[in-house]
DNA sequence: TCATAAAAAGAGCGAACGTTCGCTTTTTAT
DNA sequence: ATAAAAAGCGAACGTTCGCTCTTTTTATGA
């Protein structure tokens, strides 16, 4: 499964990872985002039509984004959410079996769109177009599923310990990622023997540890501050471009001539 | 009233700000901490002997920190509060007047304590020095109250709208501070012609309101993911050392020489 | 030592919680 | 058109919530 379609470009080029290509590429949005969620959680749906689940799914989830955004997923009460919903008691339990299954369905989500753009980044040899993808990856899904990642975040403990668990794996397989493809940048900068690693002996780049721990801070940033980026989509091009050339910047490698590999 | 004193050496210097002297004349610790809410809390609390109330509020808001860490504060109950502080639940109304009051608590003292490191900031004259103040005193706050910064970014939505909007300013606050000191060390590289600022007439720097995003997203980082820093007082210098460094990168500024000013 | 005041205790309150279940309405298939 | 199936409804359940209030215990000082 394929979030965006880069894989079939033999030379891999920066436009293909501008947003507007990224979000029509994106497969985890509108009626097929719901039918997925229905189709992973049959078992825990009473409503046996796909076609009303899917409907109801999506009020609850969006009311449930909506409300604990608000006062927090623990202080939202069933009845708000009936009242939000326009659906009964007894019509929310029909979509769901509990109220922490919400929280779950939503970290099922999650965890399968970043599941897919670690794996397009691991189909890549180079280490720059994969750091790229996985930069671009994160904050352009986290801007289409914005709700979704704010709610994760700040709802983690209100999920099982088994889900908390997985919860905390995303993002631990985020970083790792990020700092393995640092890592390859730095080696094969060294290797071509560039400048600035050194001076008076000592190395004034910053770790690849720490570089990939700035990369993920800013990622985030954008999803967990709305208030700063109710304009996001707008300018998540420039934010991404920014993110990629201060990691550079931070591991003393040019991005323009790092980018320039067959 | 201050945090430590730094404005009493009129030339600054770095050793000024390690994390040990900082720890040493860190005013809000131990008993006088849990004094000084018990004085701004009069009001709210019934107990009148300061030395009972003391003891009581110690346990009421360590337990608080850790049954919220795990479980979030709106599904913590009174009663958990209650077997985890031995107190009985007269006990616990005898120091708080509601559950919400202990967040309140919690949030006055971050603001007082982040209101302290700004107003240190703004007593110095060069940026470089100031912006030192703002990142390592945030820094090393946010280490010694780990706690309560933690509980504070998680819990604000379980405030009253009043006490989430002055959480909010904190942060407001504390980046806009930051961008206005990167500012003027940037200007203040133009005016001396410093190179790095330009390359085909395009400015290749980072533009200063998103070097405080980031700078700020960095601290954060260190007191939100406290899985990741359990050793965090014995790394936190260096931290704080790679953070100042890559602000610097950032906007192309070399650390070394923007210091020596008089 | 004992009177007095403060602190701690914990049973009890009404309200609100998540959840269930018998019933009604709507949809689907014949 | 009509019977069967599915979806939707909302009152009611038992539990737990935040909080109060009277009683008991502890600390204080003449």
């Amino acid at each position: 499964m394929s979030v965006v379609e880069y894989s079939q470009h033999d030379q891999f080029k920066s436009e293909y990872l501008s947003y507007s290509d990224f979000k029509r590429e994106f497969a985890y949005k509108g009626e097929s985002l719901y039918s997925l969620i229905f189709n992973r959680n049959k078992d825990k749906i009473r409503i046996s039509k796909e076609k009303f689940a899917v409907k109801n799914l999506r009020k609850i989830i969006d009311a449930t984004f909506h409300l604990s955004s608000k006062i927090g997923f623990q202080a939202m009460s069933l009845r708000d959410l009936s009242t939000e919903t326009g659906l009964s008691m007894g019509g929310l339990y029909s979509s769901i079996s509990s109220k922490e299954t919400i929280a779950i369905m939503v970290k099922d989500v999650v965890a399968l769109v970043c599941e897919n753009i670690v794996e397009e980044s691991r189909q890549q040899q180079d280490p720059a177009i994969a750091l790229e993808i996985l930069v671009r990856g994160y904050l352009y899904a986290s801007t289409l599923m914005h709700h979704w990642f704010y709610f994760l975040y700040f709802e983690t403990r209100s999920l099982p310990p088994v889900d908390q668990e997985q919860s905390k794996n995303i993002e631990l397989t985020q970083v790792e990622e990020l700092e393995k493809r640092i890592n390859q940048l730095v080696l094969k900068k060294a290797k071509l023997g560039g400048g600035g690693e050194s001076k008076d002996g000592v190395d004034v780049c910053h770790k690849s540890e720490f570089v990939a721990t700035m990369a993920l801070s800013l990622i985030q940033e954008r999803y967990l501050k709305p208030w700063k980026y109710h304009q996001a989509e707008k300018t998540i091009d420039d934010y991404a471009d920014n993110c990629l050339r201060l990691i550079y910047r931070a591991v003393c490698v040019e991005e323009d001539t790092s980018c320039s590999t067959g």
